[in-house]
RNA sequence: GGACCCGUGGUGUAGCGGCCCAACAUGCCAGCCUGUCACGCUGGAGAUCGCCGGUUCGAAUCCGGUCGGGUCCGCCA
């Protein structure tokens, strides 16, 4: 696509090229200036090509290429030309030839940038790669970063209108929809006093698009929630959105699964996947082997489970070791697991890694190692006896050189701790290949979690979810409104049909089969305390909706921030995302957020009081 | 709401009570240079050490506060 500017790329020529005439445009992103002879390194999005100005050929030209600094946007024309032999480049794509110019012209010049430009390594503060965000955004791994995403985003949209998904945009000015998070709320001019909030997801509007006969839906939708910032988390984020209708769980996972194998292969076709189908894990399965509902498995290490082999070893149910004997006849755990290579770790490599399960939520770590002979040692061996520490050595598998860490808490405390461990130990040990896709499912996530503080049970996930088929007698004991909550209620055991997706222990996204009946979304709204009136006053419009004939429905959410990070082998989402924010919330380039005009307060009959904990003035 | 880390020429770092009106690299400016590609050579400019206060004979350095950035817990699908 020839224009005045340009005739093509700075990535596209070739030696095939050479005796053609060109002209290139695009950024100065190297000036090697010889005096008499200039090179330019001229930069697009496309690649970088060398541009030669030659005093006796151009001499006008010379003139402008003395001139130009890094940065500055030229326009250059000449012909297209093989490099001298033994001159040519291998590290670029157009390194075999060069454009000798006959005309060059600045088109912008540039100030001196803030920070390296035209060096991809170069560290730079973040502070002040957000305030100057479009020169950041210039750097090589950005523009990696922003294409990669858009590969991404596209293959999304490709895959699902392959798949007879329809598009379709919902409003961002909506009413409160409780996920949980804290809203974002804009208030209204023409109704005075009065708020829209902004979505923390579509999932209402999705619900009633599938009441609307929609069938299949999608959207790359963005989404606020009002909470505080982590690395993995922006006020603002991208989720693509997608429902179903005439689905069950395994027509959902099926899709998605799929559409994430597509979706993969275009954005990352270097990338390969570990398994495919995913692997499936319950909830409870995955708390048991990894110790969390987001387990990386490029990497073994699984928990082990001690207490049976203990209480037999010791006899008479006990180990010998008091803090695994009271666990034990508390109804806890005793878990463990094994890192590998580590039986020769210092005693403060030891303790660091005791302070890690203090800090969460152990009470202590325990730990047998096993020397390069196999013999196993350990501080509590006084304590355990020969027999248990030759148990826990057999059952844990310990080899040679291995070191057994063991935690014994109340069963959460156990699985947690040690799941946090495993990741911590598996980053330092390196024992995830950083390349591979391991996606998996974990499903079958308990329907309420009993929130001892407020006495009453919360859905884990979101309040529209389904109960498993197999489980739904267990919600019998909760029909009719004199219910009263208890921590012992059938009901907890029950099982939603939920299922999260995820990415190398990452959870890309979550959802479910929908209750599609009014009267099982209201038992599952009363079960979480809430009242008909606060039901109909958050949920009314998808409550009435049920009432006309709403098919049977499910989808998922999946953030496509983390996706994108986790496929461009970032920790961190602001990295692929073209305008964050920092961790207070504020836009460095733009400085939002900023005090409003006098007028645009007095307009929505608004004054500022002080923030909460602020004396009023 | 809490804990911790960081803030020194344009940029990235060093210096951590007097040797510092601050060092190194790179960038920037000027001159020279016709085959470089992180070009080279020579010279030069550039920082009241985030801000405020305190301790001290003396503070970039120690202390308190504050602002900004980050990591984590709480919070959050």
């Amino acid at each position: 696509m020839a224009t005045p500017y340009r005739t093509h790329t700075c990535g596209q020529l070739r030696a095939t090229d050479a005796g053609a005439s060109a002209r290139l445009a695009g950024w100065v992103h190297r000036r090697r200036d010889h005096g008499h002879l200039v090179f330019l390194d001229l930069r697009d999005r496309y690649g970088i090509t060398q541009v030669v100005v030659n005093e006796d050929e151009a001499p006008r030209a010379h003139k402008v290429a003395s001139r130009t600094r890094s940065e500055f946007v030229v326009t250059a024309e000449g012909t297209v030309a093989a490099r001298l032999p033994g001159t040519e480049n291998d590290r670029l794509a157009t390194g075999a030839i060069e454009l000798r110019t006959t005309d060059l012209q600045i088109l912008s010049e540039s100030k001196t940038p803030p920070f390296y430009i035209n060096e991809p390594d170069a560290p730079i503060d973040e502070s002040l790669r957000l305030k100057y965000r479009y020169l950041d955004l210039r750097r090589e791994p950005m523009q990696q970063r922003l294409l990669l995403r858009g590969r991404l985003v596209q293959a999304i949209r490709e895959v699902h209108h392959a798949h007879a998904f329809v598009e379709v945009e919902t409003p961002d000015l909506i009413k409160s929809t409780p996920e949980g998070a804290r809203d974002f709320i804009v208030p209204s001019r023409l109704q005075p006093g009065s708020v829209y909030a902004l979505p923390q997801s579509p999932q209402q509007l999705k619900q009633l698009l599938m009441v609307a006969g929609m069938d299949r839906y999608f959207q790359i939708a963005r989404c606020f929630r009002d909470e505080d910032l982590r690395g993995d988390r922006q006020p603002e984020f991208t989720q693509l959105d997608l429902e179903m209708s005439f689905v069950d769980e395994a027509a959902v996972m099926a899709f998605v699964e799929q559409m994430a194998i597509e979706v993969s292969a275009a954005a990352v076709p270097d990338r390969p996947l570990q398994a495919a189908p995913f692997p499936r894990f319950t909830y409870a399965e995955a708390m048991e082997r990894f110790g969390t509902d987001k387990p990386d498995v490029r990497f073994g290490m699984e928990l082990i489970d001690l207490g049976p082999a203990l209480e037999r070893s010791g006899g008479s149910a006990a180990s010998g070791f008091r803090v695994f004997d009271d666990a034990l006849a508390a109804g806890g755990r005793v878990m463990a697991v094994v890192a590998p290579r580590m039986a020769d770790a210092t005693r403060s490599r030891i303790d660091e890694l005791v302070d890690q399960a203090r800090r969460f939520g152990a009470k202590g770590l325990a730990h047998v190692a096993v020397n390069s002979s196999g013999t196993p040692s350990s501080p509590i061996a006084k304590f355990l006896g020969e027999e248990s520490i030759g148990a826990i050595v057999s059952v844990s598998g310990a080899e040679a050189g291995d070191l057994v860490l063991m935690v014994a808490d109340t069963p959460p405390i156990a699985l947690d701790v040690l799941g946090h461990l495993r990741t911590e130990l598996a980053t330092r040990l390196q024992l995830a290949d950083p390349n591979v896709l391991a996606y998996c499912w974990v499903h079958r996530f308990p329907m309420y979690q009993w929130d001892a503080e407020l006495g009453r049970w919360d859905a884990t996930h979101n309040p529209f979810s389904g109960v498993l088929p197999e489980d739904e007698p267990l919600l019998a004991t909760l029909s009719g409104d004199s219910m009263r909550p208890s921590p012992d209620d059938p009901a907890g055991r029950a099982r939603a049909m939920q299922y999260d997706l995820v990415l190398n222990g990452w959870e890309l996204g979550g959802g479910s089969v929908r209750i599609h009946r009014r009267d099982l979304l209201e038992q599952s709204f009363a079960l979480q305390g809430h009242s008909l009136e606060a039901m109909q006053e958050k949920f009314g419009a998808l409550m009435r909706a049920f009432e006309y004939g709403a098919p049977p429905h499910g989808g998922i959410a999946i953030g496509i921030d983390r996706w994108a990070a986790l496929l461009a082998h970032q920790d961190n989402i602001r990295e692929v995302m073209a305008f964050p924010k920092t961790q207070s919330g504020s836009d460095l380039m733009l400085e939002a957020p900023s005090p409003p005009d006098p007028g645009q307060w007095a307009e929505l009959g608004l004054r500022f009081v002080g923030a909460s904990g602020e004396r009023n003035r």
